[in-house]
DNA sequence: GCTGTGAGTTCCTTTAGGGAACCCATTGTC
DNA sequence: GACAATGGGTTCCCTAAAGGAACTCACAGC
């Protein structure tokens, strides 16, 4: 994992990348969005080392991101579950999907489809302004500081 | 950078990742995005090493999310500007801002503000379906193969 | 020729990634 | 009771990357 601390500046992006700044992370939660919860069954899929997914799983529950779960008591057995702050970030996940799809995909397409529950279409998300409805892309906006900006000099 | 290859999987995600997974290049694109496009003001401001900064420059740039173009000819100086790609790929930040805002923010509050073009308003994204303009968020799609995907065992 | 500037590159040390083997607690079988 | 299986890690060790500091390069100004 990284060594520099990300969480320190006053900057959402850079406190969000301190959380999930490393593949191994949101790869995880990908998995335990799609049910794959248990230590051995993510392992497996994602073909990490026990010694970096026991690291990442710990360093998401101390985060609030997930939250280990006892689902047998005897033998005690654990498995991970997406808290609400996990469930959130899984919305970066829907994110990044577009943009793989829509630049890395190649010929094959989109390893994954996404069907909306309410229209029951295949579909993508779209980032729209919370006030109006209207697109709202990173080119759409201004920039301005916030009450928790840093002071400038 | 990562020592595992996260380009080879069947996944958008992780095809994402692998070209922004560590948490400087996000960093550095914010950046860009909001004007910060030479070595040494993006050097200054994130407080990385020139050693790093050089090599994930380069690695944008062959990614095609960022383009190194020239802005004197003499002497020859260089500054970084964001391609299609580089532009999408801002959309993402915009996730992660929301995401840290509503987390990470504590009592201070955002440290940076977006105002939409359109409305006028300070505001924030939300992820709607393309198709039929509902929210859409990771709660609220179901998950199916694509043309993409691995072929199962 | 010397200094300043901007954009890197090289060298070195420290830290983290990751593989393999190992450990622990519980259960089931003989 | 001994042994094996199971799931969830932990420890050890080697290699690769992170990151700091110093250095290099090409050009311009004086």
């Amino acid at each position: 994992m990284q060594r520099t601390k990300f969480g320190d500046m006053a900057c959402s992006i850079a406190r969000t990348l301190d959380v999930i700044g490393e593949p191994w992370s949101p790869l995880i939660l990908r998995n335990v969005y799609v049910g794959i919860t248990r230590f051995d069954e993510l392992r497996q899929n994602l073909g990490i080392s026990r010694k970096v997914l026991a690291e990442r799983l710990k360093w998401l529950v101390e985060n609030g991101v997930l939250a280990r779960e006892e689902y047998s008591a005897r033998p005690p057995r654990y498995e991970y579950v997406l808290t609400p702050r996990g469930q959130e970030l899984c919305d970066l996940l829907l994110v990044m999907v577009r943009w793989g799809d829509r630049w890395l995909a190649g010929e094959a397409g989109p390893p994954v489809l996404y069907r909306h529950h309410a229209c029951g279409e295949v579909s993508h998300v779209e980032l729209r302004c919370a006030s109006c409805g209207a697109p709202m892309r990173a080119t759409d906006v201004d920039v301005l500081p916030g009450p928790g900006a840093e002071p400038s000099a």
